[in-house]
DNA sequence: AACCGAATCAACCGCGTTGTT
DNA sequence: TAACAACGCGGTTGATTCGGT
């Protein structure tokens, strides 16, 4: 299979070659890689650590540079590398570091593990920021975080918690046993459209004393610090139950007015929590909630309220699972 | 079945940061 | 402290796959 290099690739090569006495720059592998190898690169590493790329490559025998090799070994081969679809709780935590930290792909890759920064880079680009294009929405604007808390939120927590319904005990989403909600987990229909009037924040959201700057941690839940996030596995649910949530359209803003959520370790790790309230209530623009009220007089019209409710399954790749109708 | 455009994602690049000599 | 190498990050590209016609 061969590769296209780019007129700059070309150039660089070019150069390499004039500059350098040593013949193996010209023979350097590019493109996809191969079995082969993927298999000298893995067993390298497995005898000899990780780090040292340039040497490392040479080493194992690989005509890659060590860039390439550390791309490889890091997005690709790597043994706790998860494959496959975003879970809604990674996506569900992806919405909210990104919310915080914006394009930190690495720093944000570290908070879920098995995801690469890459992985979850591309996630942003093609899901999110397409979905954003569509609805001529900036991507990173007020406007846009607010369709992601009122809309997709809520959805993703939905889904979270059908899963937890039927997920046996292996599956690492939502222990219903913990869940305060066990009847709405139950019970919760999927709203068969959101009426304009559903966007709307609570008011409780509204004044709430969250902050709206970016220290985080310092919001009106005192249980948050979103960088003692660690590695784990995510369990999340309802911090404390509520003494009365209403099903059917209101569970949108049943998901925004739970402010906290448990991130519970599967897998040994010290308990954490974090808080979506940032995501509900902050502005990473710096607006005011005057600002935010504004916006509520002027939230997205009920044709965008339709396009968003249908297409949130191909959005967040809920397609093909068990719809809840 | 063939074509074509859109979507996806692995791989690449440039550049800033960090470490070493 | 300067020079260089290695590393790591974020942006971008392009080959492949998918879905519609």
């Amino acid at each position: 299979m061969t590769h296209t290099v780019r007129d700059a690739n070309a150039m660089t090569t070019l150069g390499k070659r004039e500059c350098s006495s040593n013949e193996e720059d010209s023979e350097l592998r590019r493109g996809p890689w191969t079995l082969e190898e993927d298999t000298l690169l893995t067993h390298y590493i497995a005898r000899h650590g990780e780090g040292r790329w340039n040497l490392l490559a040479k080493c194992a025998g690989l005509k890659r540079t060590g860039k390439s090799c550390r791309l490889r070994w890091l997005n690709y081969l790597k043994p706790d590398i998860k494959r496959g679809n975003l879970t809604p709780q990674e996506q569900l935590l992806i919405l909210e570091l990104h919310s915080k930290w914006g394009n930190r792909w690495s720093k944000i890759a570290q908070h879920i593990p098995g995801r690469t920064d890459n992985e979850i880079k591309n996630y942003w680009r093609t899901r999110v920021q397409k979905q954003a294009r569509q609805l001529n929405i900036e991507s990173n604007s007020k406007r846009f975080l607010d369709a992601v808390r009122c809309f997709w939120t809520p959805r993703l927590l939905q889904k979270m918690e059908q899963d937890s319904s039927t997920a046996s005990t292996s599956n690492p989403v939502i222990d219903s046993k913990l869940h305060p909600y066990p009847a709405l987990l139950q019970n919760s229909t999927l709203p068969s459209m959101p009426s304009s009037t559903c966007p709307q924040p609570s008011k409780q959201i509204c004044d709430s004393s969250y902050s709206n700057d970016n220290s985080s941690s310092t919001t009106g839940s005192s249980i948050v610090n979103f960088d003692s996030i660690s590695s784990f596995h995510p369990q999340i649910f309802f911090e404390q139950p509520r003494s009365h949530i209403p099903l059917g359209h209101s569970i949108h803003n049943a998901a925004i007015q739970s402010e906290s959520y448990y991130v519970e370790s599967s897998a040994g790790y010290d308990t954490e929590c974090f808080n979506l309230a940032p995501m509900s209530t902050m502005d990473t623009h710096g607006t005011s909630q005057s600002d935010w009220q504004l916006a509520e007089n002027n939230w997205i019209s009920d044709d965008m309220a339709d396009y968003l409710w249908n297409s949130m399954d191909d959005i967040w790749q809920f397609r093909g699972l068990p719809d809840m109708h």
